[in-house]
DNA sequence: TTAAAAATATGACATTTATCAGTTCTTGTT
DNA sequence: AACAAGAACTGATAAATGTCATATTTTTAA
């Protein structure tokens, strides 16, 4: 059957292409495969993982609810992502919650599996370890992007994230369609906000919408933006 | 002499507890001690670094340039902790600035020393595995304040992390002193607003001032504010 | 298919924050 | 001690963003 780990194309994106063949197999044996709907959770904030979540398909969000009750997406995680990795090693719970935002399909791994590869193999270890600080770079622009662009900037930077990560389909729509409430989630503002700025870039020429789909217009105006004209 | 890295206990609080006795030799015997003067730069954002920086004394702001030429400060790191770690993990440009807020002293660290415990000592690799994670949770809540949170509550909330991290000096002042700038750069604001901001809380006497130093004087209603009342 | 519910959209207005211009206070230097 | 340079501060005003109310469209489910 081809659901087995070793065969398993995705893993070529992970920290999971470090292991060894045999640690493989024990990875294989234990773990299950899952299908997330649209909307359910994998997790949630404040759980205790005991294990990690492979993504074989789909896309989901990786969120954290403010005091002030809105969600805040601080990440959009897709094929071949492991998730709760952050929280299975530093043995916490989940400071994030996995939501679907698209049909998925992943993997749980026992935590068993990934501690003990940690112990013994140092490769697999490092592999993981660059990946967080690959991660940690990331957030580190975030972070400067939420302090120092404006929400116009960070809605049309995410249009472009969202074209080059997720791609377009045959109509030159985004692949990844967000509702506008995620859309604003993702660069922390309100969601008329976030719906005004977006129905202004379409007047302008710079998108093109159909429902809740978007399609990238003018990407050139839209980098300008970005960088501050 | 007690330079020596095995005798050294800022080392404690460190992944470098992971090394073994060989390995810190190793180390002490490669490492070089700099003293760096406030304002003074360690590193420059961009710079390919040689090796890591063990802060023994002094605090330095982490910052990140942006767009708009105004820096982001993402981080102060104190005691013990170690500056350029991920980028030398990641083999990539150092992506921060490593400023230093008040007088310095740190080790330099040749990135051949912790490359090689990385391969060798698993235990190395996951204590420094453990940190990142640390370093990455840190991250995605400053995410989420910097998005979700006013500036007046960013600024409260500041105020308090100084109280808990560098404690107080003996009038009560934050034992860290930062310039209104340096305030303005780690909420992510103008200097003007946060000059603005701090001069109210003093009028509501949540705060004392003196110069640039600053004290708290009502903690209970400043958590009040940064949670929302 | 249609009614109800949810999402999107828009307007009016309040609030927050940035910008610019200028003054006062500190600090370090000679 | 005097002065220059840089911080800190204040006011006026503009710009960005949030909030609330409501209309319209789209989606969902009976």
């Amino acid at each position: 059957m081809e659901s087995r780990c070793e065969n398993c194309i995705i893993r070529q994106f992970n920290s999971l292409r470090a292991m060894s063949k045999e640690e493989l197999k024990k990875v294989s044996d234990t773990k299950t495969t899952k299908k997330v709907k649209k909307g359910e959770p994998i997790f949630q904030e404040g759980e205790k993982l005991n294990g990690v979540f492979c993504v074989r398909d789909g896309v989901s969000k990786l969120s954290k609810l403010s005091a002030n009750g809105k969600d805040q997406i601080v990440k959009l995680a897709t094929k071949g992502e492991v998730l709760g990795q952050r929280s299975v090693i530093a043995e916490e719970c989940t400071n994030l919650s996995a939501i679907a935002v698209s049909d998925m399909e992943v993997c749980f791994i026992p935590k068993e599996s990934i501690n003990t590869t940690l112990q013994k193999n140092p490769n697999f270890t490092l592999e993981v370890l660059r990946h967080m600080a690959h991660d940690l770079k990331e957030a580190d622009d975030v972070i400067v992007n939420m302090s120092q662009k404006t929400v116009k900037q960070r809605i049309a930077e995410a249009f472009l994230y969202l074209k080059n990560n997720f791609g377009e389909d045959d109509d030159g729509f985004l692949a990844l369609t967000l509702s506008r409430e995620d859309i604003s989630n993702v660069v922390g503002t309100a969601t008329e906000s976030a719906i005004r700025i977006i129905s202004e870039f379409k007047k302008k020429g710079l998108i093109h919408t159909s429902g809740k789909k978007v399609g990238i217009k003018n990407e050139r105006k839209l980098v300008e933006l970005v960088e501050g004209f």
